[in-house]
RNA sequence: GGAGAGAUAUCGAAGUGGUCAUAACGAGCCGCACUCGAAAUGCGGUCGUCAGGAAACUGGCGCAAGGGUUCGAAUCCCUUUCUCUCCGCCA
C-alpha cells in the first residue's frame, strides 16, 4: 500500500512513477477527502478533550451535592456531535483506504517504463544444448518414460491437473529436496505453512482484492472475507508471518523458505506454448521470502536473485537473467528479476522463478515493522520473495535439456543423492 | 457438533460503571547508584496509533474484534473470532 502522506506531499511525483506502470491515477478526491478528515479529526478532538474534562469533574460535583443535570444535558448534546462527525471521518478513512489499497506499488527509479517487450537480458549462464538428434519435446518424453500422467490426472481432476508417477514423482521429489537442501545450507528456516489462507493472507500479500477471483475459494459463507482460499503461491502465506507484529531489529533479515503446492485458476489461458505442465492448476513450488531492514534490502534481493540463477545453475540448465521493467512487474512488487530457462522444444526461455523487492508495500498492507535500535521508532520492513523453485517450469527444461539419443534421460548430479543413484532414467 | 471458562502492556496478573489505564502487584528489560567486577539492593525509565508542530510537546483513540446501553464502559447487553476444559464425532 502507498503512503497516504506521500500521496499528500508529492502528488505529482506519485503520479509520475504509476505511469511507468501503465496506471493512470487521479488522486483529486482522495486528496479532498484528506483535508476534509484531518479537519473533521481537529474539530472532534476539541469536542472529546471537553468531554473528558467535564467528565473527570463529575465525581466530585456529586460528591459535593451539586447538581449535575444541566452538565447531563449539555455532555449529551456534544456526545451526539461527536458521534456525528466520528462517523463522518470514519467514511472518509474508508474511502481513503479503498481508493489506496487498490493501487498498485511504484516501481524504482531506475526500471524502464513499459511491458514485456521492455524487459532486459542481464546475462545468460550455461551453454545452449544442441542435439545431433531430433529432441522430443517434454509432454512426448515425459508420456514415454510414463513420468507423468496426464490423461489420468485429467481423469481425476480435470483439464490442467496432472499425476506424477513412479520414476516422474521420484524426479519431482528429488528436486524439491534438492533445493529444500540448498536453502538450508545458506541458514533458510523450513516453513510447511498452511494451504488453506484467510483473506486477510491475500490482502496483505496485495493480491487481494485484485485477484481475488483468481484463487480457490472454499465457499462455505457468501462473505469472502470469512472463507479460506488455496494459496496461489506460498509467498501469500509467509509475507504475512508476522503481520501485527513489531520484529525486533536485531532478528532482521529473516530468511524464510517454504515448499507447498501452489492453486491457479489459470482460468482461459489454455494455448499451445503452454502444454503439458507449463501452466496448470496445482503445481509444486519452493519459494523463499525475506524479511529485511529497509536499508538492506537491495543486497536481500540481490541475494535471492544469486540463489535463484545458481539452483538452475547447479543443475546445469542454460538460462538468463531478466530485469523486468516497470508494467512487468506484478502489482505489489517495486522491481523484479526473473530467470528463465530454456526450453528446447519452444525455442524459448520461460520462467522458473520471479524475484521481488515489495518495499514497504506489503508490510503497509499487514502491518508488519520493526523497531529501529537507534530512533526507538517503529518502522515497515521489506518484504522480498522468490521462488526458489517452480518445479513445473524445472522439469520441462530438465527433460529436455538432458534428454538423450535413445529417448532416455540422464539425471543432474546434483539430484542424484535424492534419487537413490539413478543416472539415467529409461 | 454440544456444554462451560477465558482473552487487560514483554510475561504473569489485579481492576466488575466515574475521581489510579502507562494500567495496582509480581517478573522481565534498559539506565543510574553501590561494587575491583558480579550478585543482591536502591532510584529512575520501559506501548502503539492518529491529528497538530521544525522540535520540545499538546490533544484524541486503544482492555480480542465490531456494535449497543449510559452524561460516563475494561466493567452491563448483543454479535463475531480465538484459546482452554469436558462430552460427542473421528476417513
Amino acid at each position: 500500500m502507498i503512503d497516504i502522506n506521500l500521496i499528500r506531499t508529492e502528488p505529482e511525483k506519485v503520479k509520475a512513477a504509476l505511469l511507468k506502470k501503465g496506471y493512470e491515477a487521479d488522486f483529486s478526491a482522495p486528496l479532498e477527502w484528506d483535508i476534509e478528515r484531518r479537519k473533521l479529526i481537529s474539530e472532534v478532538e476539541t469536542l472529546k478533550a471537553r468531554k473528558n474534562k467535564v467528565s473527570a469533574e463529575i465525581p466530585t460535583y456529586k460528591k459535593e451535592g451539586k447538581p449535575v443535570g444541566v452538565i447531563f444535558e449539555e455532555m449529551r448534546e456534544i456526545g451526539n456531535e461527536i458521534a456525528k462527525i466520528d462517523e463522518r471521518v470514519a467514511d472518509l478513512e474508508d474511502k481513503i483506504f479503498e481508493f489506496v489499497a487498490c493501487l498498485p506499488n511504484l516501481p524504482d527509479e531506475d526500471l524502464v517504463a513499459g511491458g514485456k517487450e521492455n524487459n532486459a537480458v542481464e546475462r545468460v549462464i550455461g551453454k545452449k544444448p544442441e542435439f545431433d538428434f531430433t529432441p522430443k519435446n517434454h509432454v512426448d518424453l515425459c508420456t514415454s518414460l510414463g513420468l507423468i500422467d496426464y490423461e489420468r490426472g485429467v481423469k481425476l481432476s480435470g483439464g490442467g491437473f496432472w499425476m506424477y508417477r513412479g520414476m516422474g514423482a521420484r524426479l519431482e521429489w528429488a528436486l524439491l529436496n534438492f533445493f529444500v537442501s540448498e536453502h538450508l545450507a545458506d541458514g533458510y528456516e523450513f516453513i510447511l505453512p498452511p494451504h488453506q489462507l484467510g483473506y486477510n493472507c491475500g490482502f496483505g500479500a496485495g493480491q487481494f482484492p485484485k485477484f481475488a477471483d483468481e484463487v480457490y475459494w472454499l465457499d462455505v459463507d457468501a462473505d469472502r472475507k470469512k472463507n479460506r482460499f488455496m494459496l496461489p503461491t506460498a509467498e501469500t502465506a509467509l509475507v504475512n508471518v508476522y503481520s501485527g507484529e513489531i520484529i525486533d531489529e536485531s532478528k532482521l533479515p529473516i530468511k524464510m523458505f517454504a515448499y507447498t503446492p501452489c492453486f491457479r485458476k489459470e482460468a482461459g489461458s489454455y494455448r499451445s506454448e503452454e502444454r503439458g505442465m507449463i501452466r496448470g492448476h496445482q503445481f509444486n513450488k519452493v519459494e523463499m521470502v525475506q524479511y529485511a531492514h529497509p536499508d538492506h534490502s537491495d543486497e536481500a534481493f540481490e541475494e535471492l536473485v544469486n540463489k535463484a540463477s545458481r539452483l538452475v545453475e547447479k543443475l546445469g540448465l542454460y538460462h538468463r537473467v531478466s530485469k523486468l521493467a516497470a508494467g512487468d512487474c506484478s502489482a505489489s512488487m517495486a522491481r523484479t528479476t526473473d530467470i528463465e530457462v530454456w526450453i528446447p522444444s519452444m525455442g524459448i526461455f520461460k520462467e522458473v522463478s520471479s524475484v521481488s523487492n515489495a518495499r514497504d508495500y506489503q508490510a503497509r498492507r499487514n502491518n508488519t515493522r520493526f523497531r529501529d535500535a537507534v530512533t526507538g521508532k517503529t518502522r515497515y520492513v521489506h518484504t522480498l520473495n522468490g521462488s526458489g523453485l517452480a518445479t513445473s517450469r524445472i522439469m520441462p527444461a530438465l527433460v529436455e535439456q538432458y534428454q538423450n539419443a535413445d529417448g532416455s534421460v540422464t539425471v543432474p548430479e546434483v539430484l542424484r543423492p535424492f534419487m537413490g543413484g539413478i543416472e539415467v532414467i529409461k
